[in-house]
DNA sequence: CGTACGTTTGAGTAGCTTCAATTGGGGTGG
DNA sequence: CCACCCCAATTGAAGCTACTCAAACGTACG
């Protein structure tokens, strides 16, 4: 279960930031090609299998990011009852470890979905980077900037008092990729239901041709009603 | 209705920092008096009647920060069905509108609760200082990790299935003051329950004397009770 | 083929919401 | 100073939604 670590150098002297997870982050419109410093070079990479963690609740804070190059991760924490609190699913691309920079210990846990590749970004990398390209502050504070916005959205999914709008909203929110890799129980804890609402509401939907389910592939042939009960018209359960 | 504005140029030479709304970013040990800038000496000012609005949602964002000196702010979108969803209350201290940075119009408004007074921070300044002082990006960093840490927490707050679980877990967070400004409305909307329902926790509690409640006074007697609560133990409304 | 686990589905119940009536407190005008 | 009004808070009763408990089904894996 140890997770393999990979050193990758990259040698295209055409576009050193290729595959730099902090390309995103690079403000430097022509960077010099003899000032990239081994910043922009060095990759580590981790591989976990689906189910594998990458930072477990109460962990030492390791002053690294990660971010995710391929599959899902969950972010999720303990809740008072014993049942586990979804925060947050992160796909390919997102950052994750945002929400522990000041803090000693991790309040959350992360783990993969599904097979992931998973870049390790030391925090001092991006504090370097933040230091040499100014620009890139405004960047970075965007982004910690998006995440909250993300938070607040999910906040007000939360208090959507119906569950087949908190289901519908998830579903629109997560379908242009029309696949769900996480679990019922863990949309239920996600959304503050249980898995079987949560299958309640699905098969509701599915009934009325609205939502088409191949095992892991899914569509919403009915979107336009599923956005009307998202938004707050009233569904039955049972038909 | 118009918001005053006063512009407050500091002359104290003994203590430039004394007051400074960026003082909790500024990282030099022993800043050179010299070398000052005028960030630190300028601060623009409002005031803020209760009930009067900072910004409002769809406001273009003018890339200001504010800094709540006095009084509380409340953060709110406007929910599907009508009703507002509480994003957040803000006391003094509080940075308002790190969550806009990256955006063109404001997702969320914000309200005074009580009268105001909001130091206004040019977000050209906050990047400007990052610039100049490396380590105040890593204090900045934090602050909005710590953001971002919060918002989890409320989340995690609004999947607590209990109704008065709720309720319990908001009094322990917000009694370190022992007031709370804001509406029973505001409560129910920041907790995703009715004012019906907090009522009925809020009088069940002080039925038992676990809480007294002079009219703007909040005290917990019963602290160690309530935090049973907080963690799940069952409640009935009436007794 | 059999086991184990996740999902679906079924009744019954508890708890929150809804709607409405009552109380209380703060402000205004007499 | 008191009466009045207005809005917020409280409280009551009824209804409905989502949870609980439980069983049956489907699928993946050995």
């Amino acid at each position: 279960m140890a997770s393999k670590l990979k050193l990758v150098v990259s040698n295209d002297r055409v576009s050193p930031c290729y595959g730099c997870p902090l390309s995103g982050l690079c403000r430097d419109d022509a960077p010099p090609a003899a000032a990239v410093p081994h910043t922009c070079l060095e990759q580590r990479c981790v591989h976990l299998h689906s189910g594998e963690h990458l930072f477990r609740v109460s962990d030492e804070v390791d002053q690294q990011l990660h971010v995710i190059r391929s599959g899902d991760i969950k972010l999720y924490q303990h809740g008072r009852d014993g049942g586990q609190h979804i925060i947050e699913f992160l796909g390919s691309g997102a950052w994750v470890g945002l929400e522990s920079l000041n803090q000693q210990h991790r309040h959350a846990g992360a783990v993969a979905l599904t097979d992931c590749e998973v870049t390790i970004v030391p925090y001092a990398q991006v504090l370097s980077l933040l230091d040499r390209q100014p620009r890139s502050a405004e960047a970075f504070g965007q982004m910690l900037s998006g995440t909250i916005a993300r938070h607040q959205q999910h906040a007000a999914m939360l208090r959507s008092t119906s569950a087949v709008q908190r289901v519908a909203q998830f579903l629109l929110q997560r379908l242009e990729q029309a696949s769900l890799p996480m679990s019922r129980q863990d949309i239920a804890d996600y959304l503050g239901l249980t898995s079987s609402t949560v299958s309640r509401c699905l098969s509701a939907m599915r009934r009325r041709g609205w939502l088409t389910m191949g095992q892991r592939a899914y569509h919403l042939p009915g979107r336009l009603q599923v956005e009307k009960v998202a938004a707050g018209t009233p569904l039955m359960l049972e038909d």
